[in-house]
DNA sequence: CAAGATTGAAGCCTCAATCTTG
DNA sequence: CAAGATTGAGGCTTCAATCTTG
């Protein structure tokens, strides 16, 4: 059961990396950031929001800035805190990338479910999600 | 939706080594091996029935022998082959873990549902990992 | 002292290359 | 040459320690 969620986040993450070289971890900040009124958060929000750890965030906007695809900017109400924010060539790679990934997820997990069956999947997991974020 | 199963085999791993310094993915293997009528399997098999790289399993294998979990034989009918084989030491260990594991199981994830909905839920997986498993 | 962010050290995993055997 | 297993190099992530600011 677990075995079967592995196996299709690594093939959705080899897919989109082969595609356009942009591996899950990073579509997943670029979506999160793009998802924003003005398209920036914090650092902190950021790591929990795609469930990595504050250090483990650093390195992965280390790799985002280097390639352009997203900029650090500093918080006006908070000089301790920092911000992530798409560039104009964040928002692009993502554009271009979602399609694939999409179809991708569509191909490999949608397609097996009818509405219902999927409407009964994502409360099962929202289920599942409330307890953790408990814990 | 992807995000509730992440974060509940993170929590799984982290439970697991905090009470018994044995991540997840050994405990896998151990459970694997266990599984088997001789309690031993080839590196092969056993690399892809844990989802790992075979230089993945390698190195998982050095670990686990080197704590005496498990020790590497070779294979009579095929010089090129070698079993990973569970050591008394390695289902004590699997047994004492297990109990610890199928609490964490229940507690973060069955008790959500009732028998029915479980069921639900092994038959939808069987249908996205039958699609991984052509591809 | 607590919180946000970063850095150094170390662990785990994968790819590519290598060695051995079929 | 193909398959099983290992090794070297390199990438990603985390923990603990550090720096800065509230």
């Amino acid at each position: 059961m677990l075995r079967a969620y592995g196996a299709l986040v690594k093939a959705l993450d080899a897919e989109l990396e082969a595609a356009h070289g942009l591996p899950l971890s990073s579509y997943e900040v670029l979506l999160q950031l793009d998802s924003t009124p003005d398209c920036k958060m914090r650092m902190c929000d950021l790591a929990s929001s795609v469930q990595l750890s504050r250090s483990g965030l650093t390195r992965l906007a280390d790799r985002l800035e280097r390639d352009g695809l997203i900029e650090r900017k500093s918080c006006d109400c908070d000089a301790r805190g920092a911000y992530a924010a798409l560039t104009p060539r964040g928002r692009e790679v993502l554009k271009s990338a979602s399609p694939t990934h999409h179809s991708a997820v569509r191909e490999r997990f949608l397609s097996h479910f009818g509405d219902e069956e999927l409407a009964d999947l994502a409360a099962y997991w929202r289920r599942v999600l409330a307890e953790s974020e408990k814990g």
